[in-house]
DNA sequence: CTCCTGGACTTAAAGGTTTTCGGAAACGTA
DNA sequence: TACGTTTCCGAAAACCTTTAAGTCCAGGAG
């Protein structure tokens, strides 16, 4: 706690010149005597004088502050799209207001008002799951981007990661690997992410020209819910060769019961996950192959489109972005490739 | 996308009255009478006129708006003081500005003026361990709290989970059950937390004149280490009955480990883990009994106070906030009590 | 009739910054 | 000297809201 904070005008003061002339050598501009700006920056510095954001806010109409919308505060997935938003704006000197609606609507409207009043440049909303949200876009003055969760409204901004492709490139990877017989364990199918990775494996096995082994195991996104399934699977389809699950939670849960089982992983049975949480995916043994989001750069991704909208520069539609499949001891033991 | 946004001069316009007379309708105040007030409200409701914060900001001299400084970004503990502190002041009007750090120092300063730059009324520093952290509160001029990483100068405000009397008590829960000897394996020594922890061991033997069994086992804090620490521990110390461990991590490779080499659990050894890690402490079998450190009302504690601060009403020193002994299987099991 | 009171409303200033425009000084040229 | 040009600087408006102070008028008291 120190003193009062020094506006523009102290600086003058203290420089011998008036408010304009410290101005414009405070931001650079022409029109100023090299001797007179370096007093101006000198009393500036001595004052440590920060020039107040409100004022030329107020005047520019540009606040350089986003406003990020967070529908689900414990997400796991809202977390790292958030950080690498905010990675994207801090280089850009751009400042993150955060909200979270904790997946209340009232609230969230709440949460709007607030924003607007304050008259943020833009706005990311992060869904906490990739099923469609309804739009908060319509008759706001500002560009709005979706990130994770979609907007319903197809005319909006929105970026996903793209499910069907990234479980068609994990089936793949099995199928490389001379995989034949692949079951399915997933998550609740009003999931619209147990549906499209459901779908992605049913491409790849389309074009493989194979049939999947048994029927998709619909279940909560749990570990517990891998080791029930593992127990169901490998009762009714003992002969498969591998396992491509909804989640590393699921996955987890599936080696820990195969292995109880006596059925070595990957031997036995190679398993793929998804999401690459790491204190599940490396800390399993063996550790896991993996589906990898990349959140943080889906963040960083629809910050920048944020950017591109507020200049007038928007990119409607939904944006799928690439996972990246992370390949662990669970589909190739170490020292056999 | 819509219109340009209304002023409340727009609003004094269709209303016809002066803005002045705007003002203090839409504010509630006297001096105006009911009919013009509706009149007023009618025509802000009509303009869906949202009053600009930056110039009563301006003039109030309060955005009300804090600023979390986060020094690290993917801290699993940073997130839910966060979410408390979000929790505490959406709840209040106020709105959160959000900055990561990453622990540079240099990005944590240009944060620390863009915030300031900003006007915001008060901040909150969040630690990524409970290690104290440089203050940066020298000169500014508005108050600071810190959060889970206290803050090296004992005169500003600090609130930190108490390790210490979380791990006495965890440690008098397994003599409570009859249990005498107590390993202990945390992470590396240059912790604090591991510190704290452990001085909370010793003061519950001490006072009920036990002795520790074995050396504490330092180490990372992985699941491997705690795989890795119960095979040593096994082989040099085979009659413990009870492990005390720093986090969830290391008690789930312990209890892993240990049920390999025939050791039930709780049955011959009664594992306590740490942090309450759901996706760990729930999901390991059997699952853990933790302590919960409770952040989320810590984060809650620490804007509280700082609102509190804010109006003048600091409280100076290192608060340490209680902790929550959360109990599982691994030290009652079910059906016995 | 005058004076006062209080209600309802308006005027104007303030808050800090940027920007436009005009003025003044310095200098070169005729 | 007169005039044009360049360079540097200052006055003032603008952004939007709140609030202290002021105006005007009706009605009651003396």
């Amino acid at each position: 706690m120190a003193t009062k904070r020094a506006t523009i005008n102290d600086v003058a003061s203290l420089a011998g010149v008036s408010i304009a002339t410290a101005s414009k050598a405070l931001n650079g501009r022409q029109d100023v005597r090299a001797a007179t700006r370096e007093r101006v920056l000198a009393a500036a510095a001595q004052l440590s004088f920060q020039p107040n954001a409100l004022a030329r806010g107020l005047l520019s109409g540009q606040t350089r502050t986003v406003g990020l919308l967070t529908s689900d505060s414990v997400g796991r997935f809202g977390i790292p799209v958030l950080l690498g938003a905010e990675d994207a704006f801090g280089a850009g000197e751009m400042a993150v207001l955060l909200c979270d609606a904790r997946g209340d609507a009232i609230r969230e409207q709440h949460h709007l008002r607030a924003l607007l009043s304050r008259r943020v440049d833009g706005l990311i909303v992060v869904g906490e799951s990739t099923d469609p949200r309804p739009s908060v876009s319509a008759d706001l003055p500002i560009p709005v981007v979706y990130a994770y969760g979609p907007s319903e409204d197809p005319e909006d901004v929105s970026f996903v990661p793209d499910d069907v492709g990234a479980a068609a490139m994990a089936v793949g990877h099995l199928l490389a690997l001379g995989r034949r017989r692949i079951a399915h364990i997933t998550g609740p199918a009003h999931y619209k992410a147990a549906r499209d990775r459901e779908e992605g494996l049913r491409l790849a096995l389309e074009s493989a020209g194979l049939p999947q082994a048994g029927r998709t195991l619909s279940g909560p996104w749990s570990q517990r819910w891998g080791r029930h399934a593992a127990e169901m699977l490998l009762m009714s389809e003992p002969e498969i060769d591998a396992v491509f699950c909804g989640s590393d939670q699921i996955a987890a849960g599936f080696v820990e019961a195969a292995r109880e089982r006596g059925r070595r992983v990957p031997d036995d049975i190679a398993v793929v996950g998804y999401d690459n949480w790491e204190v599940l995916s490396t800390e399993t043994r063996p550790a896991l192959t993996t589906v990898d989001m990349n959140l943080e750069s889906l963040g960083r991704t629809a910050a920048q489109h944020l950017f591109a909208a507020i200049d007038g520069r928007a990119t409607p539609g939904v944006h799928k972005m690439p996972c990246q499949l992370v390949i662990r001891d669970s589909t190739s033991p170490p020292g056999v490739s």
